[in-house]
RNA sequence: GCGAAAGUGGCGGAAUUGGUAGACGCGCUGGAUUUAGGUUCCAGUGGGGUAACCCUUGAGAGUUCGAGUCUCUCCUUUCGCACCA
């Protein structure tokens, strides 16, 4: 044999052809199979290809290849999440300007995504910072707030006292900034929201209609999005009169708890605590110690849970007592009204925080057996079940108390039942440089003013200094100062940007048009959205997928897109770990792709991704692994080459076969049923490389020269090469000419499955005692369960275990198994 | 704290619908070929036992003729928690 299996050459041959057919450009040519549009999440460009990017896009790459076999007109695209915060973090290290540090970035990306050779169409990049890009989310985000869909109000931030700047959760570190070390403090500043919350309840509902979803991820934003339904209802405030102002509103979904408040809490930003805190200065002292914890809402109910009595009272609306209001920096300002009532008998949370600060402890409900007793030494009782010591609402179930004292609360007007949504308004400010920005102008007389839609885009400045850790804009009256559009006065830009989810909420959109500078999306992209698969890891199952849908109604309610879903079918794609540990750079684990693809070459980078585990599960990183799939490649080339040095295959006659002949020929075409079904349904294609190995290792061992031997081998070669190309296209290219085809793989369709090979005579069935394997039997495929049975007692070792017992019963599984139990 | 997953040999994993646990690969052991090898090929490889057999899927219970798979309790790990992307 005279030619070996050279990858970085190959991999570079098969490329340029690629290449200079335009092979992966969108064509828009008919095909009966219909089209099939598949999308991995876009990178961000941090500077070098990590492992998980090279998963992710082997695994797009080898869905979009196989369904390319099907016959089906594919599209896979790929762009840049060019904007974020590590362009501003390298800016400060490097003094490089954000814009050229991830220029350069995606160059050096770019052509690690060619080495590996996956089927893009380059020709629809995109690059979210390019004005071309975020113009038209500017534009709809003007559109967006003419209808009301957007509006600014004061939201909680990370504030950094000593470098004057917002940080993000990230940037804070044990509650101190990274840069100053100074403690965060929160505070309150405008920003601008997306009222996702419209949409709540048909992301909720919309939901359901995404069967190619993991489960998993819909739970997750079904309890993310966190439909409850309740009453809303008010305390009035002793001693304040009966004005409206003084009352606090509160949502429980367990009215039926409500005789048992014992007292209400308020977030330390509550309007009622800061009126507290002017009263009282060890309130006020409290208030201020609660500054101190970041806003992320894992660290707020993680933290030790404190309270302060306000000295306030306030009226419940039933019994007409008194009960305390305690600030508690547990409490979020943010959500709901601010304020919650405090059922500490029937709340763990409430109960925790009653017998912290010896407050009392009142317990309604009973199970709705009498004989069980409810302790509340050390917890509180959480079940529903029947009212007591609750008026006129005693031994009411609680679902009765439900319906009773709302319907008492609405008559009284002091409450009214409410759906309620854990879902808040998306925050997209972000007091950043390396952004879109916000298209919105403030006038001193006219108030806040939406850029017209005929001065967009608003340009970020690309050539910046970056001094210190502030935004440059911010600071450049060049950007900032401009004239109102509505009366001319001196007024000012907004200075903030876009949170960058959202440039990735809707690019798997503009890919279909990304030409068209005459509008955001054209009606031709109806012709390829939903798109049919979608790919990425599994920490986007709620925000980015969460954003994406709700921007895809909103483009569909304005027209823009016809369908209700952007993505039919999502695969999660777990992460890539080294030393069961997640691979990053601060723990000093990772690898990286480039040196292994200058080694081994990319098809076997790509080969081992796919072996190692199914895409959903985490993957753990191993070099001998890599060297394992570079072997099976050497070895499959070898065979196909020894195959032809015997020269051309003379007959391909598969008749007439000997058993070994026919064993054989079975085993390809299982292998062909299998590997089908793991790549085109299951979409697990570890199992589908293991299939193909055990053929390799059959054929490796069935020599056979004869004419029809020869046919069989060739057979089962191409079946192989065929399955594997979606996987490793470099070295199937190759071998596939070898094996005698003019026309390139790429145009092949998969192999399909003879059933008449697959049939047999005789089958191996399993006999068991007591659930215990015993012995095996052979059996022809004809044989009745009668003649089953009797074989199967008639078997030496299971006579052994049966001898002069009686037989209880046995049970046929139909070509499987016999158990005869005793 | 809340929400969602996952725990199977020395390692990655397979077992798709409750039906032979450990496919395939790595590693290891022995052998062959080669001047050599980071080459290739062959055989073996969950644990215990001379053997017949017994044990084994994070731990413990349960359902079943039969449980890695279903139910419950517990433990551990991972992901997300709204300003990392």
């Amino acid at each position: 044999m005279e030619t070996k299996y050279n990858p970085n050459e190959i991999e570079q041959n098969v490329q340029e052809f690629w290449n200079s057919r335009k092979f992966f450009e969108l064509k828009e040519t008919q095909s009966d199979a219909g089209r099939f549009y598949c999308l991995s999440m876009f990178p961000y460009p941090s500077g070098r290809l990590h492992m998980g990017h090279v998963r992710n896009y082997t695994i797009g790459d080898v869905i979009t290849r196989y369904q390319r076999m099907q016959g089906k007109q594919v599209f896979q695209p790929m762009g840049w999440d060019a904007f974020g915060l590590p362009a501003e973090n390298a800016a400060l290290q490097n003094k490089v300007a954000p814009a050229k540090w991830t220029y350069e970035n995606i160059a050096y990306m770019r052509n690690q995504l060619k080495r590996l050779g996956f089927a893009y169409d380059w020709s629809r990049e995109i690059a979210t910072c390019r004005p071309e890009y975020y113009r038209w989310e500017q534009l709809l985000f003007v559109k967006m707030y003419k209808q009301g869909l957007a509006y600014k109000k004061t939201a909680t931030v990370n504030w950094d006292p000593v470098d004057q700047t917002v940080l993000a959760n990230e940037q804070v570190i044990d509650g101190k900034g990274w840069r100053s070390g100074a403690p965060v403090e929160r505070r309150e500043i405008p920003q601008w929201f997306l009222r996702i919350t419209h949409y709540a309840q048909e992301l909720l509902d919309m939901i359901d209609t995404l069967e190619g979803w993991p489960e998993a991820v819909k739970t997750m934003q079904r309890n993310w999005i966190g439909r409850s339904v309740g009453v809303e209802l008010k305390f009035a405030v002793a001693g304040s009169g009966s004005g409206s102002k003084d009352e606090l509103t509160v949502y429980t979904t367990r009215p039926d708890t409500l005789m048992g408040v014992t007292y209400l809490a308020i977030a330390p930003e509550h309007p009622l605590a800061i009126q507290a805190g002017k009263a009282k200065p060890e309130v006020q002292k409290f208030i201020d110690s609660c500054k101190n914890v970041k806003t992320a809402e894992a660290d707020l109910a993680t933290m030790e849970k404190r309270g302060i009595d306000t000295g306030i009272k306030a009226v419940h609306p039933i019994t007409g007592d008194q009960v305390p209001v305690w600030i508690a920096n547990f409490v979020l300002i943010e959500y709901g009204s601010g304020a919650v009532m405090s059922v500490p008998a029937h709340d763990q949370r409430d109960y925790e925080f009653a017998r912290q600060y010896a407050l009392p402890i009142k317990q309604v409900i009973r199970p709705a057996d009498p004989k069980q007793s409810v302790d509340l030494a050390d917890c509180a009782y959480t079940e529903k079940g029947v009212l007591l010591d609750s008026a006129q609402f005693s031994d009411l179930t609680s679902e009765q108390a439900f319906n009773a004292i709302a319907d008492h609360l609405q008559k009284q007007g002091k409450g009214e039942r409410k759906v309620n949504f854990r879902l808040r308004d998306w925050g997209v400010s972000r007091q950043r440089y390396w952004g879109a920005p916000i298209p919105i102008i403030h006038c001193d007389k006219c108030g806040e003013v939406p850029v017209p839609e005929d001065q967009l885009p608003v340009v970020l400045p690309e050539d910046v200094v970056f001094n210190d850790a502030g935004s440059p804009i911010k600071k450049m009256p060049g950007f900032y100062q401009t004239k109102c559009p509505q009366c001319g006065a001196t007024a000012r830009r907004e200075t903030d940007t876009f949170d960058t989810f959202m440039e990735s909420s809707w690019y798997y959109a503009r890919f279909l048009c990304r030409n068209n500078d005459k509008a955001m999306l054209d009606s031709s992209v109806n012709d390829w959205l939903p798109v049919d698969q979608y790919i990425g890891g599994i920490e986007h199952a709620i925000l980015h997928l969460l954003y994406a849908r709700f921007y895809h109604k909103v483009m569909r309610d304005f027209g823009l897109v016809k369908s209700d879903e952007p993505f039919a079918r999502l695969l999660t794609q777990g992460m890539v770990l080294k030393d069961g540990s997640k691979m990053s750079k601060s723990k000093g684990n990772t690898v990286d792709p480039q040196s292994l693809i200058e080694r081994y070459g990319a098809d076997t980078v790509r080969m081992f991704m796919m072996f190692a585990s199914p895409p959903e599960q985490s993957l753990e990183w191993s070099d001998d692994g890599v060297e394992g799939a570079y072997r099976f490649l050497k070895r499959l080339w070898r065979l196909v080459y020894e195959h032809l040095e015997s020269g051309p295959v003379k007959s391909r006659n598969l008749k007439e076969l000997n058993d070994a002949q026919q064993a054989v020929r079975r085993k390809v075409h299982q292998t062909i049923q299998k590997a089908s079904d793991d790549i085109g349904r299951r979409y697990i294609f570890n199992t589908a490389i293991a299939a193909n190995m055990e053929l390799v290792n059959e054929l490796y061992k069935f020599k056979d020269a004869s004419d029809q031997g020869r046919a069989i081998m060739q057979e089962g070669l191409e079946a192989i090469v065929l399955m594997l190309s979606p996987i490793v296209p470099h070295i199937c290219h190759v071998l596939w000419q070898a094996l005698g085809h003019a026309e390139t793989i790429m145009d092949c369709r998969w192999p399909t499955v003879d059933k008449s090979a697959l049939q047999q005579d005789v089958l191996q069935l399993v006999v068991q005692v007591n659930g215990k394997l015993r012995g095996h039997i052979s059996v022809p495929v004809s044989a009745s369960r009668e003649d089953c049975e009797r074989m199967a007692l008639a078997d030496e070792s299971v006579q052994r275990y049966t001898e002069g017992k009686p037989i209880k019963k046995i049970v046929v599984v139909p070509n499987r198994l016999i158990n005869v139990v005793i």
